[in-house]
DNA sequence: ACGAATGTTGCGGG
DNA sequence: ACCCGCAACATTCG
């Protein structure tokens, strides 16, 4: 579920809470939970003193950054990281967590069981997976996008919801984005005039901003800080809204598979 | 009651 | 290159 504005409202929040806490002991629920498969290693790493240093985002990465070491928390479907100072009254979906010092926890729970942590030397590997950042990069201009969205022959919709090219996008803002854009999912990439691509550039970036100010979007699941949730679902203007009226010209909003996701667009607004 | 759908990613195969 | 289906899971909805 989490995308880019999401993952960043849960590292804001993290951030306020667990810079320079010590942690204690490593709890792990659930066998899958450490993509790494090296929690042994953050227990050694304990016993010899972990503290936590600083917490950024690296695309939908939550990263974690230790004395020695990082966690890479990636939230994929269901995932829930969040500080508490008790574990949580159900433990159904607890799949392991941090107890640090003066009795405080980082936890983290999931429903669906997809999401994880790497325990890493460093970020090479995440870095490796992961294209431009849209919020964080300074060189994501107009001018980069039409020079790179040139270079592929595909549906727009599959390339924006690749990591490797723009990081940090999901199927929910895609469709928000190309909604605004007028840009039909199925366009070729290289098909996009100079104009739609300026547009599609500048949404983007004011798509994800402005959804961080309201704190990402809650669907069913995201949450963050303690049960708090996000407030951008009140101004999703495609997403979820299958025969609704367009807000831009009155014409139904649809829903079709594309690219193996839901897809919601306008028939008129986004022409083929 | 059962099949389909859910905001993610990675893989294999055509 | 590019696309598709499927798998990893639990839960909800029709």
């Amino acid at each position: 579920m989490p995308e880019l504005p999401e993952v960043q409202t849960v590292v804001n929040s993290l951030s306020k809470h667990l810079i320079n806490k010590e942690v204690i002991s490593y709890h792990e629920l659930w066998h899958k939970v450490n993509y790494s498969k090296n929690s042994n290693r953050i227990s050694k790493q304990i016993d010899k003193s972990l503290k936590i240093i600083e917490i950024s985002r690296l695309g939908k990465y939550i990263i974690i950054k230790l004395n020695k070491n990082f966690l890479a928390f990636h939230l994929r479907m269901t995932g829930y990281l969040y500080h508490a100072d008790k574990l949580p009254q159900k433990k159904r979906h607890l799949r392991c967590y941090f107890l640090l010092k003066n009795n405080e926890f980082l936890i983290f729970e999931d429903i669906r069981k997809f999401g994880g942590f790497y325990y890493l030397n460093n970020l090479k590997s995440i870095k490796d997976k992961l294209g431009i950042d849209p919020i964080l990069d300074n060189d994501f201009s107009t001018k980069w996008l039409s020079t790179n969205i040139f270079k592929f022959k595909r549906k727009i919709k599959a390339l924006l919801l690749d990591q490797k090219f723009i990081t940090g996008l999901g199927n929910i803002y895609i469709d928000e984005i190309l909604w605004k854009s007028k840009i039909h999912p199925e366009r070729l990439s290289d098909s996009l005039s100079n104009i739609e691509i300026k547009n599609l550039h500048s949404n983007i970036i004011a798509i994800l901003k402005k959804s961080i100010k309201f704190h990402g979007t809650t669907i069913i699941n995201f949450k963050f800080d303690n049960m708090k949730t996000g407030d951008y679902k009140t101004k999703l203007n495609a997403y979820g809204r299958e025969n609704l009226d367009c807000k831009y010209c009155s014409k139904t909003i649809i829903k079709r598979k594309i690219c193996s996701r839901s897809t919601y667009f306008c028939i008129s607004c986004q022409r083929i």
